[in-house]
Parts: C-alpha cells; sequence; structure tokens
DNA sequence: GTTCCTGCAAAATTTTTGCATCAGT
DNA sequence: ACTGATGCAAAAATTTTGCAGGAAC
C-alpha cells in the first residue's frame, strides 16, 4: 500500500509558517523538508538521524521545536505507537488521512485508508458532542510475516 | 456514561498470575486491587499517587513493572494521550472494550464504546491480514463545555 | 538593528535496571 | 531454603528549557 507523501504539503507548510509570522531558519526548513518526503511517521530520533545523514547538523532541540510548531499549527499529526516515542507525520488538508497497525513482533508498521472508517468516527464524534480536531488509531497484533510463524 | 468497572477482574487477574507462577507480593497485589476499581486508565504516577493516599508506600518500580508484568499477560491496556505518559486499564476478556476522547482544552478524557466500530475494527484487520492482540483510539478534540466557550 | 532562530548544555519527566534485602511458597 | 518480589538509588531515554550567539527580516 503506497500512500502517497504531500507532494505540495512542503510549500503550504512554508506558507502556513509565513504566513503565521515565522522566520525561514535552517533547521526548521530541514526538518519541513524532510517531513515531505516522507510518507509515514518519524519520531523526533529518527528525523534527527536522518538530517544528520544527509548532512544537516541540527540540533535535538531544534527538531523538537520545529515538531511542536507544525503540531501546534496543524501541519503535522502525532502518533504514539506504544513505545514511549512521539512520531509525526504531515497532515494533508482534505486528503486522506491513514492509520496504523504495529506489529508486535518485528514492529513493522503498515499505514492504511479507511473511508468507511472516517465516517464512523466523524459520526461518533457527534454523537459524543466531541469536537474532533484530529484522531489517533493504533491496532496491535502481528503481521502477516510474523502470524504465520 | 458509566462504565462499569471490571466486577470479576481483580480475581481473575490474580488467578491469571498464579497460573503463569508469579507468587502474590504486597505491592503487585496492591495494584491489581486500585486497578480493579478503576473505570478507566491511569498512569504509573497516578496509581503510585493513589496506593501512597491510601497508605500502601509501594515503589514505583514495583508500579512499572506490576504494570508490565499485567500488560505482557493481557490483563491491562496501554493507552496513550499524546502527553507522554501511558496509562493502563484493566481488560475484562469478551467485555466491553472502550476508547478516550480527550479535551485539548481543559484535558477531560471521555470513554465511549462503539459496537460497530469493534465490528469494523475486526474487519480492517481481517483486510490487512493483520492480527490484532488490540486496538487504541483516541479522538483529539473539544469536550461540549469547552466547545461551547 | 531588532527580533526571532539555533545549538549547546542543563534540567525535567518518564521509565528501566542493578542490587541488596525481604517475603511467599 | 530457594526463588521470586520489592524498594531504593542510579541510569537511561525522551522531551523541555535557559541562554548566548547568529541569522532573517
Amino acid at each position: 500500500m503506497a500512500l502517497r507523501p504531500a507532494a505540495d504539503w512542503e510549500q503550504a507548510a512554508r506558507t502556513a509558517l509565513t504566513d503565521a509570522g515565522y522566520r525561514a531558519g535552517g533547521a526548521r526548513e530541514a526538518v519541513v523538508r524532510l517531513l515531505a518526503g516522507q510518507d509515514c511517521c518519524l519520531s523526533a530520533h529518527e528525523v534527527s538521524d536522518r538530517l544528520h545523514e544527509s548532512g544537516s547538523d541540527v540540533g535535538i532541540a531544534s527538531i523538537y521545536r520545529a515538531l511542536d510548531l507544525l503540531h501546534a499549527l496543524g501541519l503535522v499529526q502525532r502518533v504514539e505507537f506504544g513505545d514511549r516515542a512521539a512520531r509525526y507525520e504531515p497532515v494533508v488538508p482534505d486528503g486522506e488521512h491513514h492509520h496504523h497497525a504495529v506489529c508486535d513482533s518485528c514492529g513493522r508498521v503498515t499505514a492504511f485508508t479507511d473511508e468507511g472508517l472516517e465516517r464512523q468516527l466523524e459520526h461518533l464524534a457527534g454523537r459524543l458532542r466531541h469536537s474532533m480536531s484530529g484522531h489517533d488509531l493504533v491496532i496491535h497484533g502481528h503481521c502477516p510475516r510474523c502470524a504465520r510463524a
């Protein structure tokens, strides 16, 4: 299942940041560029590693600050898999939203979408009279490969 | 929405622990007793606070060990709300499963159940050929009280 | 030139582990 | 008695914050 990364999320994020009065520094820029090329979530540590691999020596504090800001602006979603590390992934406005199935054996993460599920969640939020700015569903179990073993 | 706590979860948990060869120590016993009287999730810190309030001076390490063990045995479920603290709640076998809506304003947590959602998740896991030992859905948004403001 | 951004280092939080001691079987 | 359970303290992992220097506007 190839979930395409946000083709123009990068530009949208930059515009949103500028519009909100933020300047274009090197660290935040690098984080935005990295996330834009990503089709699933990354932890702060993973962001740091990848940036260092590509020669961008961005401090971990700046990464956390960038991710916090992007989250506050609704540009990234925060996901937690139960391993005590927050992960972040781009949010495509009006675009597809995906969820994650995590294999408790090998750690493999399978992203998936389901239109019916999204509708059901909207319906649920309505029933609870709870507005919904986002949602985070994680299925735990065993991936096809590990289940066979 | 009064989600009844697991009436006999406490006994079931004790049996499961004994059957798995674990001894009945004071710390784990206290954690099990506290969780049994709980209808929603508690963080390790909250467990510690409540136990100390009721006079049980249980070390935080033992609480984490007890929660880890209960989780490994499938007796408690782990939930994360995005505030970097894992929460734990009893799992009632074959019983209802509930999810959580978290208010990003006031932090209030609303637990809810939805039979249709459960069915849909089973269906989804089947489609992904991913076994499902548990799942964790968190809706973020504003509770009725905060949405009005 | 002012103000925000960045990186380092230190701190705060949450969770895990080592180890000596204690308790359950 | 043997072995697992517990508590303390130290360590580890993740995230946040203070601050001085540098960059964007």
